[in-house]
DNA sequence: GTGGTTGCAAACCCTTTGCACGGCA
DNA sequence: TGCCGTGCAAAGGGTTTGCAACCAC
């Protein structure tokens, strides 16, 4: 389950793109923090150990991530971005109370999904990916 | 098909929120742009009829919508707002080229899913609503 | 060596906020 | 009339940009 160090400069080596100190510690700050960073969460983050880095860097290291698909962007309906780890196909709670986003991880509805769009074409769209999002609250949230 | 301005003076009074031209005009404009507009475009639309109309308005009468359901956000990852009139469940066809988003109605995939969690439940979790994100390119936007 | 990356800081822009006036109930 | 809603303008804050120094290849 523990992602080993190394694995972030290869996974980054591999995409063509230069290995950094940055890179490497924001690929990794986006791993370990888990739950959906925010760019602030993973200067913090990375500032523990590159005290230096800039906020600037840390968006266009972001960005070049995202585009050589080693990070996703998490899809909200507030005005900051949030990061995902997780490459594999999978779905996300959206709390309504507490606003948090979690992994919904549901191989049985991947299949489901991937069937029933295999007969059923939209007109001009082909499909890449799928993402629910499951909206509700967690029951400790409940009485708030 | 069309809805009648006289509607948005029902749906804000049937919410017991008060009737002010600005509201009207906003609901109005959110139903007719279509296409999921941003707080930019709405307050262009408003301004033919309300060329006084304040943005910081626009941002706070959204907002009261949103609250009282007559409209809904739309999750997005990138940072601006979008909005969309439909309250019907239905789902999002997004452009990784254009970055446009479509509405995508399907009331046989709507019952596939209620179907299907009926069955298997989420751990501490209560559902409200699904909306999938469908992720591709439009056959329009293939060659750019 | 050299072209892509980073650090820094200012600019940007969307959104929020505070306050006084205005209009709906 | 009372109070919520609006207009205005400034503040706020997350993200982008420009440029010189730096460093991975």
């Amino acid at each position: 389950m523990k992602v080993q160090t190394t694995s972030y400069r290869e996974l980054i080596a591999r995409q063509g793109l230069r290995v950094t100190p940055q890179r490497m510690a924001i690929l990794e700050a986006v791993h370990k923090i888990g739950n959906h960073p925010t760019a602030d969460q993973i200067t913090d983050f990375v500032r523990k150990a590159h005290p230096n880095i800039a906020s600037g860097t840390v968006y266009h290291v972001l960005d070049t991530l995202v585009q050589h698909q080693l990070i996703k962007r998490v899809t909200t309906d507030r005005d900051v971005m949030r990061y995902d780890g997780i490459m594999e196909s999978h779905h996300h709670l959206y709390c309504l109370e507490c606003n948090d986003i979690q992994d919904y991880v549901d191989v049985e509805l991947n299949a489901l999904l991937q069937e029933y769009f295999k007969s059923k074409k939209i007109e001009g769209f082909e499909i890449k990916e799928f993402v629910l999002e499951i909206k509700g609250t967690f029951n400790k949230c409940k009485n708030r």
